[in-house]
DNA sequence: GCACTTTTTTGGAGCGCTCCAAGTTTATTC
DNA sequence: GAATAAACTTGGAGCGCTCCAAAAAAGTGC
């Protein structure tokens, strides 16, 4: 019997003439087994090439996995997690925290309907959905029965999440330009849906994003809010709605809006196509036009010249999320500062 | 009975009154139940706030985890993979293809000591096992009885392998660079264990590495190659071990070796660093000093000036193994081509 | 209404393990 | 060497699920 079946905890206990049991502590329990005992045990498992209690069946016994899931936001990949600066430095954060947990990470796939079964089938013990998660998800999520945080999305007093005051942000930014003298803007947006990018220009009856998440329209309002502060309004301001990593939203902010002498962005990601289309164009920043980014990545300390952001703690946000699940605790949500760097790509406007 | 307990597949049965199984099929399998068993059966589910089949229930029965485990090179941790530009690529490609299989990517900790034990408790369905695995690694894995790929190394013909052509790789480097005229090189090779820049200077008796693994020397052999083809030897050339991301690579460079026109580097990274110092210090890239880089990462096309670098195609590389351990094939060692990108980090020295 | 086919439903078996209360062996004390 | 204490072992219970052979129900044809 049991050929080449992989033998079990209960193969190895017949072999060496003791229990399942026995066996299973000489492997999680040396101590409380006599050596000789544990010498025979170890023999007749090396002898069956037995490496060790299967997971499965610790799995299924204490209930845990020491894993946690990680959601990309939105529609995105896993693969558009690594893609983006930002993306890489949230997950760093996690990361992180599960190096020091000795907890794995797991990157959880699945596209917007296949979600909910991701969440439900997920071998982990909390999860950390990406931003934009809608009402769905976070159902499923509850559903599980396992801690979660949300992030950049508030979803009331039962929910553990963090965000930051991207409000102040898109006001710092704005204050910024205005207080330098620019008063002709554009906006790049981050539409959260897939497609090319959407140009909407004023005067336009009510303009509504196509894509959006709540944090993007948390930051147009701070945007709208510095540009009243000088009698402007932002429908007066074109909006440009491009996906993550569109390199090309740099090209159509040029091409649409030649009169910006200011780019207010939604990433740093953004802001870069935006600077390296200028290269291309011969357009210089920031003496021709002015550019601030979004999250303060580490990639926008090192363009040419370096970005002007607005930073956020973003391996923090990380951490802390992963700190949250393995905690278990009583809800929170949590608002975390930001704060403007001013770099190289902001100046006054040419007279 | 059941008051707080979260609801099992026979809670439910019990509550639509049929038995487990039709539950199971009902989630998993809905097309074989009659309709209106079907409909009783998901009242009682949500009657009950029962999400499901509880995952833990199906990998013991099913075996299966769906999901890859990816363990870091070396002695490195989650993070440091994030952290590194070859690293996040490779990343990027294993989560490309797990994105394609709907599989979840895990990203497996351990620190050396617990790595063994990492892999053998990880759930998950085949790994991939990060560079410079040691022996007691391969075993560990060969027991776990999954299928594995093991990255830049190669353990045989009974083992999966990818790895580039290191040796050639090297080869193309130096000869760029003595065909523009350099005689008077540096080193910059990694330090695989953790610690401060190791210099090992000519003339000292016979040098060998504190850290490194196989593709290290396998380069440095191409390296010595290519110095042999002008009558150079490789003993007469500084060689400086630094872990990898060590910012202070770039400046012990310099300071130790003045006299050098050409920088050869083992990764990207590590060239970024040294641009980053030879700006500080006013020195011209490349009036001054070549420098070359190695891995072709996406960095490395956007540093000023444009890094020249041996190039491989990383995330092709992750996706590669990731397919190999879904396939779970025959063994098969590959070896991957390099190219040199030759941009704006080399040129003659100055006469 | 009967015999026969097809569609549904059932419940036992078992996946591999760890916990734990109870039982057994060994050591210590007087 | 009996009594007591300490150290070690045992094996049943159960984690939640899916498969599958067999039973039950429903459908079909005459």
């Amino acid at each position: 019997m049991n050929h080449s079946k992989t033998p079990t905890l209960a193969d190895v206990g017949r072999v060496a003439g003791v229990s399942r049991g026995t066996v299973s502590n000489v492997f999680n329990h040396p101590h409380l087994v006599r050596s000789d005992v544990r010498e025979r045990v170890e023999a007749a498992a090396h002898q069956l090439g037995y490496d060790g209690p299967d997971p499965r069946g610790r799995v299924l016994r204490d209930g845990k996995f020491n894993a946690i899931g990680f959601l990309p936001p939105g529609a995105y990949a896993i693969s558009d997690v690594v893609r983006s600066p930002y993306g890489r430095e949230l997950v760093l954060g996690v990361s992180l925290a599960c190096d020091e947990a000795g907890a794995t990470l797991s990157l959880v796939s699945g596209t917007d309907d296949t979600r909910t079964t991701a969440i439900r089938e997920a071998l982990v013990d909390g999860f950390i959905l990406g931003h934009s998660v809608d009402i769905d998800l976070i159902t499923s999520a509850q559903r599980r029965r396992l801690p979660f945080v949300i992030l950049e999305s508030d979803a009331g007093p039962d929910v553990n999440s963090i965000r930051i005051d991207g409000r102040k942000g898109a006001l710092l930014a704005v204050r910024h330009l205005t207080n330098l003298g620019h008063r002709h803007f554009a906006i790049l947006s981050v539409r959260r849906t897939s497609g090319p990018p959407i140009v909407h220009m004023p005067g336009k009856a009510k303009r509504r994003l196509a894509g959006g998440f709540p944090l993007d329209h948390e930051r147009l309002d701070g945007f709208a809010q510095g540009l009243a502060e000088i009698n402007l309004s932002i429908d007066d301001v074109p909006i440009i709605e491009t996906t993550p990593g569109e390199p090309a939203a740099g090209a159509v902010v040029f091409d649409q809006v030649p009169e910006a002498t200011a780019i207010l962005t939604m990433s740093d990601w953004q802001a870069i196509t935006v600077l390296d289309e200028a290269l291309r164009r011969g357009i210089n920043i920031p003496e021709d036009v002015s550019v601030v980014g979004f999250d303060g990545t580490a990639e926008a300390a090192r363009t040419t010249p370096p970005l002007t952001t607005v930073a956020q703690d973003i391996v923090g946000k990380g951490r802390l999320a992963a700190a949250m699940v393995f905690a278990n605790g009583p809800p929170q949500q949590i608002v975390m500062p930001v704060e403007l760097v001013v770099r190289g790509t902001t100046a006054r406007p040419r007279s």
